[in-house]
DNA sequence: GACCAGGCAAAGT
DNA sequence: ACTTTGCATGGT
């Protein structure tokens, strides 16, 4: 078992980081520790007392700490989108310890598509059926719990769609989530190539794909090509941003990512997870609240 | 049992 | 070009 021992990290919270709904592959074990997979290891991620803990069999530190985006400032970014806006200091201050985590794009690319109207629930279940099902065993340091790789390109591309409706319960995306795979094992889709274009390109080539739409191309951006400049508008962030910025008034998604992208610029990808976040996890807070209100 | 979930595609204006 | 409707599935 490999060690890594963080200390001074600033903005590093493992629940902020796995609970922005930026990465499905993870389980919560306790307050502050986290295993989750990356590539073909299976890690844990723990906050003890000041300092960050990353376990695991792992032969190369620089791979993990640049999956967890080590070499940005994130006191930087937050310091820059924190002057003269109320709303991501609050923000900011609740979910300060997310980074962005640099994804597989691949990975992040079927993932994404499997969220098209699906609950973050669903969505880490199908994709953990999906990697039982066609990817490859993994080692577990840790513990005899069973866990699988994310399936290549190739394993999903000879997948059945009837399978993994009926296993992985992906429903109306079982189809795409084979498409999209052979796209990529056909070249149509190549990530490599796509990093080298602009965002017009990108969005020209991806669109093409069934299951992308706008908000799944800003994801695949965002987390699979580690493209800051991009702003998801999913129900949340409509949500937060009519809330928050617009006084409660309705504005439909364009409207909304082109407003995410003109206030906030190169650091939109960053603004966008602090308000997903802040704005998920309150509602949460609400319901639980809710919840505890009936019962009395 | 309606309504919602990190939307998309196709049909309708 | 903008707006509505159907879509599998699981949770509340």
């Amino acid at each position: 078992m490999n060690k890594i021992i963080l200390k001074g990290q600033t903005s590093f919270v493992p629940s902020h980081i796995f609970e922005c709904g930026q990465a499905f592959r993870w389980k919560k074990l306790d307050d502050e520790a986290y295993r989750f997979i990356f590539r073909d290891m299976v890690l844990e991620a723990r906050s003890i007392d000041d300092s960050i803990e990353i376990l695991g069999d792992f032969s190369d530190k620089n791979e993990i700490l640049n999956y967890f985006d080590l070499n940005t400032d994130y006191d930087a970014i937050k310091a820059k989108l924190s002057l003269n806006d109320e709303i991501l200091t609050k923000a900011i201050s609740f979910g300060g310890g997310m980074r962005i985590l640099k994804q597989d794009p691949f990975e992040t690319y079927i993932s994404f598509i499997i969220s098209a109207n699906n609950q973050i629930k669903n969505i880490k279940n199908t994709i953990k059926k999906l990697s039982q099902m066609y990817g490859k065993k993994l080692n577990n340091p840790f513990d005899d719990e069973e866990y699988y790789a994310f399936p290549t390109q190739l394993e999903l591309s000879n997948a059945k769609p009837e399978d993994i409706k009926e296993y992985a319960r992906a429903g109306f995306r079982s189809e795409r989530i084979v498409i999209a795979s052979k796209m990529v094992q056909e070249g149509i889709i190549n990530f490599d190539e796509l990093k080298e274009k602009n965002i017009d390109d990108i969005r020209k080539t991806l669109l093409e794909v069934p299951g992308i739409g706008e908000k799944v191309f800003q994801c695949i951006l965002l987390f699979g090509l580690g493209r800051t400049d991009s702003f998801p508008v999913d129900v949340w962030v409509k949500r937060v941003m009519e809330e928050l910025y617009y006084g409660g008034e309705e504005r439909n998604k364009k409207l909304i990512q082109e407003d995410g992208l003109r206030r906030f610029g190169d650091l939109s990808g960053y603004a966008q997870q602090y308000l997903f976040y802040y704005m998920r996890e309150n509602f949460k807070k609400m319901k639980k609240e809710e919840k505890n209100v009936d019962n009395k």
